[in-house]
RNA sequence: GGUUCGGUAGUUCAGCUGGUUAGAAUGCCUGCCUGUCACGCAGGAGGUCGCGGGUUCGAGUCCCGUCCGGACCGCCA
């Protein structure tokens, strides 16, 4: 039901009451129409609306006027519908109607009073195709009431607009008038409220947490507002709610969720912005099986409530075999490539490069082997480009005729092609592409190669999900520019227990009870199972490089919160405008953003900072 | 901070090795058209080739600088 069906409907069966009413009831209807800007959208009337007296508001799409017949395309969000005036062909001079007609450019804004008609010829590709909107060239003064001009847009409100990114970014509010932009908000729309649908329905409590907060010293840069009350003194943005959160458990609100902006102030993306909003969540007395099941339970309901999808259950991977076999801690797995490692087959043959190479890996590009001297240049060129970094790429092509040919035949015979082939499960026609270098940096440009490939073979369809867990993330990170370790995750992530004695001894080798929901490649949320113990949240903050000074300055209030009974607890955050685009098929979030910033961190439109 | 691609009509773009008056499509304006719906037909208007400098007999085209936009690297606990 439309949103002003219910008038409609009563008066309808008003109308049909009895022929004594008749009179009375067209008249009352007369006078309603009169009085309302509308009765119906621009979506809802179909043939079983015919003959219904009817107002509509809308903005116009299009006119034409072919002869005497003059039609407007009238416009609004549920749909567009067609309104036709006939005049008679006289060959006299045009009259008042007609000009008045002729002068409605697009996107003026209408009311148009009329009776729902069929059409002689109809429009199947729309849902009002069958009908039209009748206005006698008479009473056209009265039933085509212009509510505002428009001056012409700048580019064409359609779903395929001549408009470019930076024009449409200008005139944000022309943009979202599209079907393809507005339909992306919408997608948005549903997916927070069925989150709070299925968070609701498990007890969870959403919580506003202040967005004047403190600066942190760990992870991104903030932003800052100074505070006129205290001279000289400056309020953070929040990256996230995380110690509030966290505050709430020891509350004893047991499910807490947010939806909730978070600000960086960082360089950013096509999947990044300043301003974002996370999904985010924190749950007391749980283990990090707990977090695991409720939020597969999350995302497995919104693909079936949003896209009307079933997803599989969420296959569980480890960090380090991320690392190894897709070179990501973000792996796209729609497809396998995965790498295999090349060290023992390839070293000792005489090649310089690989031998002293500290890894080399390698992928297996299926039916590639037909790849000219051209593509495998392009190949080369791509791996080089300062973005990825690679040296160079050594291919061997697997032939049809079982022979290998490589860039590296000097220093390998057929036989040790073959092994390399068996290893990486080449079969006839297949390339294999190799890196070698510095372990963790080889598989990162292995990792740009392989999704390159993925991408040309066609193996990231859009309309394809593959979501995984990565679990067991490393605690500490070696940061080479400070030299020390910081936390991967943030500075309240526990450490496994199994591997506290490391933490001594070697902490780049300490796994936390950290994981990552990953999707299609990228990292749709994130969370950890949190530190609870004063002692221990004490300890973390010693091997992060912080004075027991500068942790109760800046962290006092968590750890004193934690001498009041903190229970176990985790959480997740997942990034809502990511996994809005990722429902949507988009690459980039900015049109599932309302009115999102350029590259440059700057909002066009309003012409702000 | 860096890499890279782009900036030409209202808009999206083409413009070769530097060479006459810078083109197309679409939008806009005018006229015609009795069933259009990406209507059709005929005509018309519309340009500081982002900006500044340089090379040259001559620059939209080449060079340098700069501004703006996109993608990426660094950065993003």
């Amino acid at each position: 039901m439309g949103i002003t069906n219910g008038y409609n409907e009563r008066t309808q069966r008003f109308i049909n009451f009895g022929a004594v009413l008749w009179l009375f009831a067209a008249n009352l209807i007369e006078n309603l129409i009169k009085a309302m800007l509308r009765t119906h959208t621009c979506g809802e009337l179909r043939i079983s609306d015919v003959g219904k007296k009817v107002a509509l508001t809308g903005w116009v799409q299009k006119t034409r006027e072919v002869g005497p017949l003059f039609f407007i395309d009238l416009r609004d969000r549920y749909g567009v519908t067609q309104v036709l005036c006939t005049f008679q062909k006289d060959g006299e001079a045009k009259s008042e109607a007609q000009n008045f007609l002729k002068s409605i450019g697009r996107e003026f804004v209408l009311k148009v009073s009329g009776i729902v008609s069929e059409r002689s010829s109809k429009n199947t590709k729309i849902p009002t195709g069958e009908i039209e909107i009748t206005v006698q060239p008479e009473s056209v003064a009265q039933d085509i009431q212009l509510l505002n001009a428009s001056k012409v847009p700048p580019f064409t409100i359609e779903d395929e607009t001549d408009g470019g990114d930076e024009l449409r970014m200008k005139y944000r509010y022309l943009d979202l008038r599209r079907n393809v932009v507005r339909k992306n908000l919408q997608l948005r729309h549903k997916i927070t409220q069925q989150t709070r649908t299925y968070l609701d329905g498990l007890e969870f409590i959403e919580v506003e947490t202040p967005v004047l907060i403190k600066s942190t010293p760990e992870g991104a840069r903030d932003f800052v507002v100074p505070s006129r009350m205290n001279t000289g003194e400056f309020y953070a943005l929040p990256q996230s709610p995380q110690t509030f959160k966290q505050l709430l458990m020891v509350s004893g609100f047991d499910r807490y969720y947010q939806i909730v902006k978070c600000f960086r102030d960082e360089d950013l993306r096509a999947d990044r912005q300043p301003e974002f909003t996370q999904i985010d969540c924190e749950m007391a007395f749980v283990t990090q099986k707990d977090v695991l099941d409720t939020f597969e339970g999350l995302i497995r309901h919104l693909f079936k409530t949003v896209k009307g999808i079933d997803i599989p259950e969420l296959p569980t991977m480890q960090y380090a075999d991320a690392m190894k076999w897709y070179g990501s801690d973000k792996p796209d797995t729609r497809f396998e490539m995965k790498f295999t490692e090349l060290n023992d087959a390839a070293k000792g043959k005489g090649f310089a490069i690989f031998d002293s190479a500290e890894l080399v890996v390698g992928i297996c590009a299926k039916g590639c082997a037909s790849y000219t001297r051209k593509q495998l240049d392009e190949l080369t060129d791509f791996v080089k480009r300062p973005q990825v970094g690679a040296k160079g790429l050594v291919y061997v092509q697997v032939k049809e005729d079982g022979t290998y040919k490589s860039s590296v035949d000097k220093f390998y015979s057929q036989e040790d092609l073959a092994t390399w082939a068996t290893a990486c499960g080449a079969t006839h026609g297949d390339l294999l592409l190799i890196l070698s270098g510095d372990i963790n940096a080889t598989r990162k440009q292995l990792n740009d190669l392989r999704l390159l490939m993925g991408e040309r073979l066609g193996l990231r369809d859009k309309n394809t999900y593959a979501a995984l867990w990565v679990v067991d993330f490393p605690l500490l990170e070696w940061d080479e520019e400070t030299k020390r370790f910081h936390a991967m995750h943030h500075p309240f992530t526990s450490p496994k227990p199994e591997d506290m004695p490391l933490l001594d001894s070697d902490p780049g080798k300490v796994r936390a009870n950290a994981y990552d929901m990953v999707i299609n490649g990228t990292e749709i949320g994130g969370g950890s199972i949190r530190i609870h113990d004063k002692g221990r949240q004490q300890l973390m903050f010693q091997k992060l490089g912080f004075t027991d000074e500068e942790a109760k300055k800046q962290f006092g209030f968590l750890m004193e919160a934690f001498e009041f009974g903190a229970p176990p607890h985790g959480g997740i955050a997942f990034g809502l405008d990511r996994l809005c685009s990722i429902f949507g098929g988009a690459d980039s979030i900015r049109d599932f953003i309302a009115f999102p910033k350029n590259n440059a961190g700057r909002d066009v439109m309003i012409d702000s900072p």
